[in-house]
DNA sequence: GGGCTGACGTGGC
DNA sequence: CGCCACGCCAGCC
């Protein structure tokens, strides 16, 4: 056995999902249900935005995650600045245009 | 064991 | 495009 991410719990998405959000090119953004969706659990975007709250910045671009609307994460104001200082034009009222910049891994 | 919270998602208006 | 209600489920008190 190899892949274990059956039993939904922050300790066990933890390493997927940081080991995903590391991989998204840089001008690109991902999504908390595609990341929660990737690692087997489609309706678990919450935890994954836990594990987001809770991750250091470090070397962790998560910065680059934002909702299903392209809405930015509330509590991080620093995310609009770094997310544009990589190229990505920000609509007036604060969102990413998913249509444009949105990651998908398997391309 | 029980109830509230929340870096979410979808659908309706 | 924005706001709201409902559904979802682990985490926390």
């Amino acid at each position: 056995m190899m892949n274990a991410a059956a039993q939904p719990s922050e300790a066990t998405l933890r390493a997927e999902v940081y080991d995903i959000v590391r991989q998204i090119p840089c001008g690109r953004v991902l999504t908390y249900g595609r990341i929660a969706a990737l690692c087997g659990l489609p309706n678990h975007s919450r935890l994954v935005g836990r594990i987001m709250r809770g991750a250091s910045d470090a070397d962790l671009p998560c910065h680059r995650v934002v909702n299903a609307s392209g809405r930015l994460a509330p509590h991080y104001p620093a995310q609009a600045f770094l997310l544009t200082s990589e190229g990505i034009r920000l609509t007036p009222s604060g969102k990413v245009p998913l249509k444009e910049y949105l990651w998908d891994p398997e391309c």
